[in-house]
DNA sequence: ATCCAATATGCCTCACCGGTTATATAGCGG
DNA sequence: CCGCTATATAACCGGTGAGGCATATTGGAT
């Protein structure tokens, strides 16, 4: 049954920083390995954590292995957020803080600080 | 420094439950205690730990403490979902789950399930 | 002042998690 | 077939987090 392994998988910093990676584009582990600073086996057992969870997949090429991100878990992330949302439109409306819904033109990757 | 406590405090299930609950309605220690089938030191820790994380509020009633939720943190989740939300907006938009955006008229609290 | 009800804290234990090093496995080029 | 590269798995370890019980604290009632 094995829990929520969405929200574990993102509890970690590093696996969070792996799925913005992957955000940009799909990479290989040894891009990964570099990007975020960690040893390859411990990369390696992130990814099989964020695999396990649905959020990622894998496209073998050669002897590489591509990752690349799902959006399906990340979806069911919005759908648990939905009934909160209102909590902040109805009480914090004023505030106009609606920098969300694809902005207009996204000058830049806004690079997902954590 | 404390990473970031708001991932960590929502990694847990029983934290998640009592975030749930808090949805519907502030409530008493005691009765968040009697809702998740936890000992009460248990459930303490685990508002301690959604207190710094910032994600409920208490007030004091004689000596009852009523946790409420506090919307900002979930508004941060929303804003870390943001640059992923264009993923299912490209790739999936055939499926119309457009499920979202305070659906018009929310005919029962959808109580999230998890 | 005392007792009770409600909540928070302190210890302790146990399991799990993240990290490392060493080793196995798979695929390619010679 | 052999060696090389890329990735995964195994074995191990230190830290941390969740859970329980006992105890301290706070506020109200009598």
């Amino acid at each position: 049954m094995s829990d929520a392994p969405l929200w574990t998988a993102l509890a970690d910093p590093h696996r969070r920083a792996i799925v913005a990676l992957l955000l940009e584009r799909p990479r290989s582990v040894g891009e990964i390995v570099e990007a975020c600073g960690l040893s390859q086996p411990g990369t390696s057992k992130h990814l099989k954590v964020l695999r396990e969870a649905g959020l990622v997949r894998v496209r073998q090429d050669a002897q590489r292995r591509l990752y690349a991100l799902d959006p399906g878990p990340i979806a069911e992330l919005d759908a648990w957020l939905a009934p909160y949302r209102k909590l902040w439109n109805t009480s914090l409306d004023a505030l106009g803080d609606r920098l969300d819904e694809t902005a207009p033109d996204t000058p830049e990757e806004p690079a997902p600080k954590d």
